[in-house]
DNA sequence: TTATTTTTTTAGACTTGCCTAAAATTATAA
DNA sequence: TTATAATTTTAGGCAAGTCTAAAAAAATAA
């Protein structure tokens, strides 16, 4: 079994790899909130562990292993999510934190049984895919508002940022999951993207359009 | 807050204290399974954040917020020992270990939302009751089998050991909660107990006798 | 291409929680 | 009451995971 920080460091290796081919030793110090000479002790573990390719200067990316128990560790934060979300009837924006202790949970028989309670769900509350038993993910197929054309229209399925002030934003703008949008214009100057929702029309910046990922 | 290990000793000098005025060094050693050396250092720790009181050589006892906090521990693990029984269907003697990790998940407010979705339940399904938000346990009033005079009959409501080995020996004799059992002998010679279950007899051991609770 | 900046690693130290072995204290027995 | 046994504490050490400061390597700029 892993340990509770390396799990961390696994789970947060899994997310930059998803935009990036080898992940850097600071990137991963940012992501964690702690200092490049920590990420470089504990990669050096994981990899005596086979569950990262490592070489010194060379940045890390996760061996098969390794990414199969970050997908678990992702099934399992993403079933809870969706538990905390639909029975306890939490606000999306508010299971974050829990889960991330929850995720933690390690008997595969008990997230199993949370999957069938919840009756198989496929994607979290904020849209992202929930791997399956077996460690299979849906290619998320999802796009930032910032990068479709003119015109097109979709559905908010995700998002690229999960902190707590960025879901509060959308909850406020009613910027939610399922909720339909047409991107009406991108502003040339400064990358402002003019949406219609609801038979409204709204403006969010390029930074809110880049973390709103919606399917087409 | 209160790391791990702190509320794992929070919770064994609590259990320990339900049979004992001061809990000894030893006993805490024995309930975790570590030194006794160890004991002394985190009792130490335990007692500079005022959750123990303690003196050397004197043994330990908890203080009014440790027993707060232990309180605390003991509703998160009984809430969610009833949840995987009543929502995701496992044995009782297969939850224990399960909850052993769950009851450290944070959250207040999520556990008084499991509280809710759970129906306020009274009792986990090892017939052990569930102290409410603010701390108060109902006092268990179950008597061991052991102590009981012949021809008094009683519902089994706990037990006093959560080992998977007992509690499958129980589940395999069917002496399981809720179950009404009538005490028609106890012998002399070893303490063995007579007991009429469903119409049938069966006999078990004085250790066994022990550890079954009953409310008369 | 060389100099400077940035990134990464190494070295050494700290905290938590645990250990063993020895010393101190308390309990028990002769 | 004194000797022996058991319990508890102290002393010193270890592994995990973190940190700061300095050295090494790589990337960037002049």
């Amino acid at each position: 079994m892993n340990t509770l920080a390396e799990e961390n460091y696994l789970k947060a290796i899994y997310k930059l790899s998803l935009t990036a081919r080898n992940v850097s030793t600071n990137q991963i110090a940012a992501e964690l909130a702690t200092k490049a000479s920590s990420v470089t002790d504990m990669v050096r573990k994981l990899a005596d562990k086979a569950l990262v390719n490592y070489a010194r200067y060379q940045g890390v990316s996760l061996t098969k292993t390794g990414e199969k128990v970050a997908l678990n560790i992702v099934r399992r934060h993403r079933l809870w999510e969706h538990f905390l979300v639909e029975k306890l009837h939490f606000k999306w924006h508010e299971v974050h934190e829990m889960a991330e202790e929850m995720e933690h949970i390690s008997s595969t028989e008990l997230i199993n049984r949370l999957d069938a309670f919840m009756g198989y769900p496929t994607r979290d509350p904020h849209g992202d895919p929930i791997p399956d038993c077996d460690g299979n993910i849906k290619a998320s197929a999802l796009k930032p508002i910032s990068i479709v054309k003119a015109n097109t229209s979709g559905v908010i399925s995700g998002v690229g940022d999960h902190t707590t002030s960025f879901l509060q934003y959308l909850e406020q703008q009613k910027l939610t999951i399922g909720k339909r949008v047409t991107i009406k214009e991108i502003i040339g100057y400064d990358n402002t993207v003019i949406l219609e929702m609801d038979n409204k029309q709204l403006q969010i910046s390029r930074e809110v359009a880049n973390n709103i990922l919606i399917a087409i």
